[in-house]
DNA sequence: CACTCCCGCCAATTA
DNA sequence: TAATTGGCGGGAGTG
């Protein structure tokens, strides 16, 4: 009775949800209003009288009932009608009292009728699936709140997740444009290349994916032991992400790639909920566990709506999972370019603003550990930016999303070859692949795949579009592979791995990549023994996820990138194959390698505005694809295909002599100029001698950090390397020019020989890819970055190269060096060598790891308390840019 | 009891 | 400062 009286009071006291929904209302008498209900608090309370005593009464009066009841209404009546019911409803509202409530009863809703899928369906039902291009259709939270009759928050849920999809884009404060699913096929494709960069691994084999769960941990655990760094304070610390890291959004956007990335198709929401749990450190929290997947349920819910997975059981040994099985489109043609409107629309670049975090790292001598240089700082300013920041009032998130997706998109033209594999290496595999996932963040460009061992790699060049210049420009470049010890350090511990450079190589193998354009190089396990150092391949993981997250992410960039080593474990295969082999022979030498040529040529690589930045990039690249590709130019280009040999050939044409004796240089960058310019940098000089850079053109976003600066730098990402480390790379090839280049025998390269590599064969057996992301962070400019774009599409096809080990090397470049030259800076530490490990990696590590937790359920149990909400592991690592302040 | 996942508190962001 | 967003996790409904 009373609960009747106050929901009569109700109207007089205002609740908070109330006053508003009853204005926006049509005109419904703030008594009847049916939205926003209080929630009803069914025992009275102690106080009634006091203020907050009347707020609950009001608040039970409105009590959820009586929500519901309007919404069945609502949901059975066209959607159209809803509106009018209001006012009956008020009227219900009394009756309900006293005949109606038992019919309720019965027909209550239930939890079912109030699920965030229904009302998902009422949503959708709301919109067409494919607008004319003409209307644009906005969304008002508010109306539709109470149109559905639900508070506003869940609407939250459901057009957070159809924001991940770009079915809808937020414009302004409460609005959101609705786009239907005109671009849906080509934003699962981003998220697909994405996805196959950072998951691609993990889930080649589904068998793993069980796997993973206990590899997850346990591997990691055992591989990196050292690799603790994560927890260096620098990184988190610099994390305080946002908790954008954290939205529904990005987790929407990974589970959708775990599904395109999944041979089955099934996903587990534990499976799911692992891989995208950050955590920061060893320990993971059983109810971070939990909410996660709360939230993938909220998710599947939504998607589930819109009919691109359904649920599913899948039994193991366990018991039955609950899983999700997708349904949507699984090939994307290529879609339409024009399709999408090329809606240059203003923003010119977003991302610019968002710098890039960069980090270095050295790479010690002997062992392969990896310092961190530069230091991170958070780089707030990416998410923060991004919807303050964003230039376009319009819409700043979309901004960020084509962030996201043109990161996306890089990544995926740039490594994208799958590998398949999977013969041997299953602990490796796994872990790698898991490793990999959880190393997201990495800022370097090249997203590295493991491999298994048997797995042919091509390396692929980078897709045209990518690096347009390249293909022009790019005389050679040249890698060198092998990497002994030679020169400088013999002795050095590294050089015992190396010194042979076969045998030890052979195990960790590495990878390499050139694309034509760019000139990757990466380098699989370093160390002799592979397994003991895991660094090398955790970092490569590392990198390939990071960025692919960066991609995915919209704020992402800088913050990730920071992580890029792994240090960790990440064990690195063990075993290669005997292909994988027959490279490490060559690899005697010394990488040298192909760095475009920083600063003559800079121009180009940094340039473009766009390219500058990784994380500009990536955002630039994302509009373009999704919104609007403004780059055609490279989109011809994109279009080619891009075979290992074609690009070798193209690069062939270029002219293989012109690589620069000196080793270092040759620039090539050539391709990047729209995009990031990716180089691969190798200095032998001075202290360095036994150093090698590497650079990567794209790194992720987090690598390069250019924050504040004017400089159109760019923020290279940067490996140093001690060339001992190199040693165990098996090789570098560029693809591209595989024969005209130098003559040199496949393998070997000696450090001298920098011009040329030759690589051929090498190129085929190698188990490792590398594929370069670059990363610009431009946070300048505006510019044009777009194009790199469009490319990226055709690019995926081609580029794509992978690898999994690689990390160990790569270091972060710290700091944001337009070009190349900034580089040098770097060098400096060198004279140690470094290691990368120790840095970032932990961040990698930490990242898709899924704490050992999946392997271990106890140790889930109960942390909670600890984190606070603040930083997410995961936004830490991802975060943790390196500022370079200077 | 396990699985789902609604609900809404309240912090982070924005306006 | 107020409003908007949205992370988060308690705990309720279902089976």
């Amino acid at each position: 009775e009373n609960i009747f009286d106050r929901s009569r009071m109700a109207p007089k006291t205002p609740i908070k949800n109330e006053p508003v929904d009853l204005s926006k209302q049509k005109g419904c008498t703030p008594e009847t209003n049916p939205i926003t209900p209080v929630k009803i608090i069914d025992r009275p309370q102690p106080d009634p009288w006091t203020p907050t005593a009347n707020l609950k009464i009001l608040v039970s009066a409105a009590s959820p009932d009586m929500r519901d009841r309007e919404k069945k209404k609502e949901l059975f009546r066209p959607i159209e009608n809803s509106e009018q019911s209001d006012t009956p409803d008020s009227l219900q509202y009394d009756i309900v009292d006293d005949s109606t409530v038992d019919e309720f009863e019965k027909q209550r809703p239930s939890r079912k009728q109030k699920s965030l899928g229904l009302l998902c369906q009422k949503f959708l039902a709301r919109y067409p699936n494919y607008p004319l291009s003409t209307e644009k259709t906005t969304i008002s939270l508010d109306e539709v709140a109470s149109v559905l009759g639900v508070e506003r928050r869940r609407i939250y849920d459901i057009v957070n997740v159809l924001e991940s999809l770009q079915l809808v884009s937020r414009v302004a404060k409460n609005q959101y444009s609705w786009h239907g699913r005109h671009n849906l096929s080509q934003t699962l494709k981003m998220l697909q290349e994405a996805g196959e960069l950072q998951y691609g691994e993990l889930m080649t084999s589904q068998h793993k994916e069980q796997d993973l769960e206990y590899k997850f941990g346990e591997r990691k655990k055992e591989a990196i032991p050292d690799s603790q760094d994560f927890s260096e304070p620098d990184c988190i610390s610099a994390s305080a992400n946002s908790r954008k890291d954290k939205s529904l959004r990005i987790m929407s956007q990974k589970f959708v790639m775990l599904f395109l990335v999944s041979k089955t198709k099934i996903v587990t929401l534990d499976i799911a909920a692992k891989i995208l749990i950050e955590e920061t450190q060893d320990t993971v929290d059983y109810s971070k566990f939990k909410t996660k997947v709360r939230r993938l349920y909220d998710i599947a819910n939504v998607l589930t709506s819109l009919d691109l997975i359904k649920k599913v059981h899948v039994t193991e040994e366990r018991g039955r999972k609950p899983a999700f099985k997708w349904i949507g489109p699984v090939e994307f043609p290529e879609k339409t370019d024009e399709l999408r409107g090329h809606s240059p629309t203003s923003d010119p670049l977003p991302e610019t603003q968002r710098g890039a975090c960069t980090q270095h790292q050295s790479s010690t001598t002997g062992k392969q550990r990896f310092t961190r240089h530069a230091s991170f700082s958070s780089a707030q300013p990416c998410e923060a930016s991004r919807r303050k920041v964003s230039s376009e009032p319009s819409s700043p998130r979309q901004e960020r999303q084509d962030e996201n997706h043109s990161k996306m998109i890089n990544l995926a033209a740039v490594c994208r070859q799958k590998i398949e594999e999977d013969t041997g290496n299953k602990a490796c595999d796994t872990e790698m692949m898991l490793n990999s996932a959880k190393n997201s963040n990495i800022t370097s460009p090249f997203s590295l795949l493991p491999v298994p061992g048997d797995s042919d790699f091509c390396v692929n060049p980078l897709p045209p579009a990518v690096f347009p210049v390249v293909q022009a420009d790019v005389p050679s470049f040249s890698l060198p592979v092998g990497i002994s010890s030679q020169a400088s350090q013999p002795s050095t511990p590294a050089a015992s791995k190396t010194e042979n450079g076969k045998t030890t190589l052979v195990p960790n193998q590495p990878f390499l990549c050139f694309p034509s354009s760019s000139l990757f190089m990466l380098c699989g396990g370093l160390q002799e023994n592979n397994l003991s150092e895991p660094l090398p391949t955790a970092g490569d993981l590392g990198n390939r996820s990071a960025e692919a997250q960066a991609a995915v992410l919209p704020t992402v960039c800088q913050k990730r990138s920071s992580h890029k080593c792994s240090s960790p474990s990440a064990p690195v295969d063990d075993e290669e194959p005997a292909a994988k082999k027959q490279t490490l022979e060559h690899s005697d030498l010394p990488l040298s390698l192909v760095v475009p040529q920083k600063p003559s040529e800079s121009p180009k690589a940094e340039s473009s505005p766009g390219s500058g930045c990784s994380a500009a990039v990536h955002l630039e690249m994302n509009r373009l694809d999704l919104a609007n590709p403004a780059a055609p130019e490279e989109a011809n280009e994109s279009t080619k295909p891009l075979d290992c040999q074609e690009q070798e050939k193209q690069s062939q044409k270029k002219d293989p002599d012109e690589r620069p004796p000196g080793n270092e240089h040759i620039s090539k960058e050539n391709a990047n100029q729209s995009f990031q310019p990716q180089y691969l940098y190798v200095q032998p000089t001075a202290g360095l001698s036994s150093f090698n850079f590497l650079f990567s053109a794209n790194q992720a976003p987090g690598a390069i950090s250019l924050a504040a600066n004017q400089l159109p730098s760019l923020s290279v990402p940067c490996v140093v390397v001690p060339s001992a480390a190199l040693a165990s790379f098996p090789l570098v090839c560029s693809p591209p020019f595989t024969s005209p280049l130098s003559p040199v025998p496949d393998c070997s390269f000696s450090a001298a020989a920098p011009t040329n590599f030759s690589m051929s064969s090498l190129a085929s057996t190698t188990p490792v890819f590398i594929s370069t992301a670059a990363v610009v962070t431009p946070k300048v400019s505006p510019a044009p970055s777009v194009d790199p774009q469009q490319p990226a599409h055709p690019a995926l096809h081609l580029s794509p190269v992978l690898t999994r080990s690689c990390s160990a090397v790569k270091l972060d470049s710290p700091v944001c060096m337009g070009h190349p030259m900034t580089l040098l800076k770097l060098q400096q530490p060198s004279s140690a060598p470094l290691t990368p490990k120790s840095i970032r990696p932990a961040h990698h590590e930490a990242f898709f790891k899924t704490p050992g937790s999946l392997g271990d359920p106890v140790s889930w149990k109960k942390n909670e308390g600890n984190q606070t909400r603040n930083a997410s592991s995961v936004q830490r690592r991802l975060e943790i840019s390196s500022t370079s302040p200077d």
